[in-house]
DNA sequence: CCAAAATCAATCATAATCATTCATAAGCAA
DNA sequence: TTGCTTATGAATGATTATGATTGATTTTGG
């Protein structure tokens, strides 16, 4: 197993369960456990988790608001101009569907002056449509805890009852050979559903998720868009040979 | 179990019940009454709690939360007791319908240890349910921005697909000649479909809305039982005439 | 008020977990 | 291949958490 696999099979773990055991991971790896240490030790530096006697829970700042550490500063930064740059495709009047993520999250300031109907899966997308004044449409289905999406098959049966002029996608991963992935089978669903009720999808993703393999469900979205920031010549080649990319204007 | 579990545990225990004994910590884990006590001097140096003889209770500052807007808070003292009284119908594991609204929103910290399986079309109730850790179907639908309530073909269609143990809704007014009545004929709609889906429905309504009459829809609501709290002898022998009547305990 | 029972704080030995070090294995460029 | 870097796993002594024991303190029930 890599070791980026390795951490994101450990935050996946925390995300679900928001405590895990060194001993745990141990056993359901099948890493050492010094190398189970670095990781924790390095998750820990990068502001991922927090470690404690015997493992490592989430960090105590609140789920919700964009973390103040620096790197997810930087992250922060990259989604925002990514998902300003996503809500220029947005026409006067448009139904859009957001699905939940904290990159669809960042469009939602853009789209007010459009007066678009937005239908959304994502809980807090929900809260801040709502703010914003902007009409706004909830899936419904089952409450995905931690992640507040709703999944499921009410969430399905309701995305089946919608048409979208555009939608917009967030994945865990975009590879070359592999295409798009993303962790929760279940959110899966709700993506491709939703993208084929849509006259034009767009899948955002910052260049952190290009070319990264993890363990992960395979979503097949043959007709959609890739909205990234800045990339390496080489792996915007390699994208392009599989799907159309809009590279965000700096 | 993690030091930060059973830390974690025990504030949750403590937040149910306000008060914890150290041998029921003791049974309930598997941690050695040493520990335990280890526990609690440690959270009661951080404040989290007050240890007294034989077990903890909540610091007496945490006993009243501050919170929110002037309407919702208007009435609070008498919401919140009757959203307690209400969760007592409440049985282990049942499936429970939540109505959009700030009493039944009081309901939800009252709910956790019954296991139950919470549907509701409100938002603020969606996030707080999540918040609580509890199971969390949400009808979707159109959002209605001032009272954060879904409503509309979508939100009647999802509740066409469950069935509940038990539903609460709040009203508008109680009349002994005109029944229930709440101004918006969606949520109207909403709250009779939902009642028509449950095996018994409470209606919780504290005493200034009964026989206030103002231009609403009114609903007929047969099967259901009214919670009020303390109300003159009169009125409430011209409210049981229409329907069974729950006077919260004091 | 007294005595029995329960609970408590303090101590100690043990077990679990930790950081550090070092040697080996794996990947990679020349 | 060789030489270099990086990742890994095992071993070490240090650190921390835990559970049992002790005698002191508090509550309970006459």
């Amino acid at each position: 197993m890599l070791t980026n696999e390795r951490h994101d099979y450990i935050l996946q773990l925390l995300d679900e369960k928001r405590t895990v055991k060194l001993q745990d991971l141990v056993e359901k790896t099948d890493a050492s456990e010094s190398t189970l240490r670095r990781d924790l030790t390095e998750l820990e530096n990068m502001g991922k988790l927090e470690r404690v006697f015997g493992g490592a829970i989430l960090p105590t700042r609140n789920l919700q608001e964009p973390s103040m550490d620096d790197k997810s500063t930087r992250n922060l930064k990259e989604k925002q101009s990514i998902a300003e740059f996503a809500a220029t495709f947005v026409q006067e009047g448009d139904s859009v569907f957001l699905d939940a993520g904290t990159t669809t999250l960042q469009m939602i300031p853009h789209l007010k002056d459009k007066n678009p109907v937005v239908v959304t899966n994502g809980l807090p997308l929900a809260v801040a449509l709502n703010e914003a004044g902007i009409t706004t449409y909830l899936t419904g289905g089952m409450l995905k805890p931690r992640t507040g999406a709703f999944v499921g098959a009410g969430a399905l049966a309701a995305l089946g009852t919608y048409h979208f002029d555009i939608c917009f996608l967030g994945v865990n991963g975009v590879h070359a050979d592999y295409g798009y992935t993303t962790p929760d089978p279940e959110e899966a669903a709700i993506k491709k559903k939703a993208a084929s009720h849509a006259r034009k999808t767009y899948i955002l993703a910052d260049h952190s998720k290009v070319n990264k393999v993890s363990f992960a469900t395979i979503m097949d979205l043959q007709e959609a868009a890739l909205i990234v920031d800045g990339l390496p010549a080489e792996s915007l080649k390699e994208l392009e040979k599989i799907t159309p990319v809009k590279v965000v204007e700096e």
